[in-house]
DNA sequence: CTACGAAGTAGAGCCGACTCTAGGTCAAGA
DNA sequence: TCTTGACCTAGAGTCGGCTCTACTTCGTAG
């Protein structure tokens, strides 16, 4: 429908798992690397590009990473050349944040997975007197 | 102050790391194993007991369990034997979503990793460049 | 006595990240 | 021609998990 290129917000929607209320607010909060192409009748045009920096901002989202934080790494990638080294910070500090929160979930899970276990064995002792009975 | 084994919610928010506020609040919404007694006053008395079933309910907060499902699990834990298979299959639910966040959290830090290590090669290369001058 | 600090209650407020609503445009198909 | 469906904007609403406010009550130290 929109040339090879050329990607309407539903179906960015679909490729993304992104609603697209979610797409338009991104758009709003400044993260999308572009400004977005607008087609006849005002509507959206995404690129593939979009699609591939909307599913870096989703895993810098799920790994917890701010919107605010989103922005700033955003903005300087849209200032272009000569700022690395204050993406790589961010990025850097993001990876340590990450890296906490991995050691923390598996502490968590330590705890859980030696509660389940505890309960396994007593469900199981108890089967195993109903079966003796 | 309240013999060795009464601790007031100031100790208890200090030990565990909660707000006083918090500490109220989980209590409203029914995640303590055993009522909280009160001393003179009106006063929360908590017992060591209160402050390891506290820690445990930390961990399940922080590995991301939903209040309302920590009150479930209370629930059971408060009405005492006989509902050990549900109370297994709440910790097993929740160890699958931890799991699960765990791998997310892995590929992201993949992602990140990989960026990082771009971003220090190109930066190097940049200074490298600038000491060959 | 007074002032302070730590506790109590009930309920309002806040923050982040969406999500949804209302009201409108436009193009294509029945 | 009429309807449908995908899109548009601006702005309101939601949800979870606290956090804070207002006001009161104690018990102790100065």
């Amino acid at each position: 429908m929109l040339g090879d290129m050329g990607l309407s917000i539903g179906q960015v929607a679909e490729r993304t798992g992104l609603s697209v209320h979610a797409l338009r607010f991104y758009e709003k909060e400044g993260i999308l690397a572009h400004q977005v192409h607008r087609g006849p009748g005002g509507r959206r045009v995404y690129t593939q590009q979009d699609v591939d920096w909307l599913r870096m901002c989703i895993m810098l989202r799920m790994s917890g990473m701010p919107v605010p934080e989103i922005r700033r790494y955003t903005e300087l990638v849209r200032q272009g050349d000569g700022n690395e080294l204050q993406r790589l910070d961010i990025l850097k500090e993001h990876q340590e944040r990450v890296r906490q929160q991995m050691v923390q979930l598996q502490e968590c899970m330590d705890l859980i997975t030696y509660k389940v276990g505890k309960y396994e064995d007593y469900v199981n002792s108890i089967a195993a007197k109903a079966v003796g009975q």
